[in-house]
DNA sequence: CGTGAATTTGACTGACATCAACTCAGGTGG
DNA sequence: CCACCTGAGTTGATGTCAGTCAAATTCACG
């Protein structure tokens, strides 16, 4: 088992939480399960304190902007985005979560939610009721400990996407979006090269700031030029260390 | 005394983390001391762990990027701007923080700063070593609470910044950084109409993701429209409402 | 299959960036 | 006291990246 901050630093949106392998009886790959530390006892009160399994059907909320907070959520299984909505009643999607994440620590500040989270596929996750885990934190140091880990892994994650929306051009935008993507699935065992987008080209234009036009032609851009197959949302990265570099701004890419 | 989640919501930068009056022996002003809840006794422990007062001269950095993480930052007094630093080593600017505020949280996940922190003028700040401050928050569950909401707050803070990253139009994104500073100010009891910018065009439109010309023409625009009086760094607002008016998106601003 | 939604493609536009010249404030030293 | 210098800020001319608009195409799902 790896400890959180020697896991490799994944430099973008959502690639901070690892997914820690550590079973429980509820909830078989929930992140709050630190390996170490934790002592059958320990991993018991946890059990305990998970509240049920709940279903969310592709395309419904998991929660709504505003509604009082009560849970966090452990994603088990599917992907959500999670998106503000401004004065105008746009949108703006602020991040897309997958397995082993955690989702509506942004709730705490004010026991209202301060986004809507929303799934893109038919997904599964775990409640965690908020009260119970704040008492338990004061018995587990080592959950407290990593517990706060996991705030902070959020706030970095979003200041890397204002570093994405404040200074990189397009295709260094699209290039991280796709990095990161390939390095979240990597961690989680699944093909770094191949998977597909859970979320559709306006969604990811809204993430990157950008039209849905725009992620089209970028799309194109990248096949053409023998970094990627595409298939609808279907992706196969050719040339990942490439990717890289334009992300990093290294490669201007042409 | 207030409570946190019922003080005015801010929605922008930096606005989330309000004041809490209570004094403190050696920091008068730091935002760890929640109201209720603390006795005597509590607020001595919680005195106790706070380290030496630091001053921090313009220009100066707080901590860097990369350094080890030992302690948080309380700011009595000052302000300060948070940046990141990208692969091509240009700075984009995550947020300018003042009195009352905390510092260095996202450095929590990695045990390293994640932002680096520079004055922008001669300011002073509370260590509060993180060590002593988890073990404190073991033994006060009302600390406990406070301090996740302050985590919370930070993430809540950074997704409005995405929202404006994101989706806002130059004009809007300054109206809110204009309407943002005047709020902070006004909780602080200082004038919300009368005020100096303590960064430099530069750092706003870095944080802003526009370039310094585009702030220098906006200044102007606002300025002409009777919005605004601006003399160098100083601001007098004339017109708060049609300001956030402009941030909502309700008057397209001409 | 057929219908509407999602995506792609192309032509055009516009908002903001870039580049360059200029102004101004504030500090320094003769 | 003022001439000079330097860096911050302003202003104008021009360029460009990505947005907008519109039409064509493909996909998904009943």
């Amino acid at each position: 088992m790896t400890k959180m901050h020697e896991l490799p630093s994944l430099t973008l949106p959502g690639a901070t939480i690892e997914i820690l392998k550590a079973r429980c009886s509820t909830c078989s790959m929930h992140q709050l399960c630190l390996p170490m530390g934790l002592d059958m006892g320990d991993m018991d009160r946890l059990d305990k304190i998970i509240g049920r399994r709940r279903r969310v059907q592709k395309g419904e909320n998991l929660f709504r902007i505003g509604e009082p907070f009560t849970n966090l959520y452990a994603i088990r299984l599917g992907h959500f985005k999670t998106y503000q909505i401004n004065a105008n009643g746009e949108e703006q999607v602020t991040g897309f979560q997958m397995g082993g994440e955690l989702l509506g620590m942004d709730a705490i500040s004010t026991d209202k939610h301060y986004c809507s989270a929303l799934a893109l596929e038919d997904s599964e996750v775990c409640e965690i009721p908020f009260s119970s885990l704040e008492r338990l934190l004061v018995d587990m140091p080592t959950l407290l400990r990593h517990f706060h880990r996991m705030m902070s892994q959020e706030i970095t994650r979003e200041q890397s996407v204002m570093l994405l929306l404040g200074n990189m051009q397009a295709t260094q935008r699209f290039a991280a979006f796709l990095v990161n993507l390939a390095s979240r699935y990597e961690v989680r065992g699944y093909s770094s090269t191949a998977f597909q987008l859970r979320m559709s080209r306006e969604d990811i234009g809204n993430y990157l700031g950008l039209t849905i036009e725009s992620i089209s032609r970028l799309l194109n851009k990248f096949k053409k030029q023998g970094l990627l197959k595409v298939s609808n949302r279907e992706i196969e990265v050719l040339d990942l260390p490439r990717l890289k570099a334009i992300t990093a701004g290294t490669e201007t890419c042409a």
